[in-house]
DNA sequence: TAAGTGATCTCT
DNA sequence: GAGATCACTTAA
């Protein structure tokens, strides 16, 4: 197998575009428990929050109780309940103060944000922790190479409520993948 | 196409 | 405390 290596704050701490790009084709690794095996999936769907800029992104009214894991260092998971049934898994980046994180949409496999968590058994448990192998959810890079032609970019989905400008906007990164066709 | 679902936020 | 909202999924 391939060797990979696990991705640290660094590759986090970065614009939070560059951060979504990236992403694409890396390994999202879990562990549920200490007794379980772990397993991983290639990431092919992500989309960018970026800022408090950005209509869309949880960040742009403010710090708050829920949100303020976005705020804090970049490598750690932003994980909140949508829709009442739905965990949505984020990647927080970005230096300290600066509120981005990417969505996690799907992997190769698990097309869907709730459905992603659901295969992941990710929850409120997963939320403000760090991404590293011992918090037993992180990322992985195993240098596989997405060529750009391969990335499908478009916009964000179902933020209508952000508005034509914000929902327009190149931050959604889906990966084409070869078995599709 | 519409219902289900409950935490969170914004007003009172 | 009440009401609206919501980065979705599923079953028709």
């Amino acid at each position: 197998m391939r060797k990979s290596k696990v991705l640290d704050s660094s590759f986090f701490n970065r614009s939070t575009g560059e951060v979504a790009r990236e992403l694409i084709g890396k390994w999202l690794c879990r562990r549920a428990s200490e007794s379980s095996e772990s397993f991983r999936m290639r990431i092919c769907e992500t989309e960018a929050y970026d800022g408090p800029e950005d209509k869309a992104c949880h960040a742009h009214r403010g710090k708050t109780a829920r949100n303020e894991v976005m705020f804090g260092p970049a490598g750690h998971w932003y994980v909140y309940l949508c829709y009442g049934m739905h965990w949505m898994l984020n990647a927080v980046t970005g230096p300290v103060g600066y509120p981005g994180a990417v969505l996690i949409r799907g992997c190769c496999g698990v097309v869907g944000p709730g459905r992603l968590t659901k295969a992941f058994s990710v929850n409120r448990d997963c939320d403000r922790s760090e991404i590293t192998e011992w918090s037993g959810l992180w990322v992985e890079d195993d240098n596989f190479v997405v060529n750009c032609d391969e990335i499908v970019i478009g916009p964000r989905i179902g933020i209508g409520y952000a508005g034509p400008e914000w929902e327009n906007k190149p931050f959604r990164f889906v990966w084409k993948p070869p078995f599709e066709a």
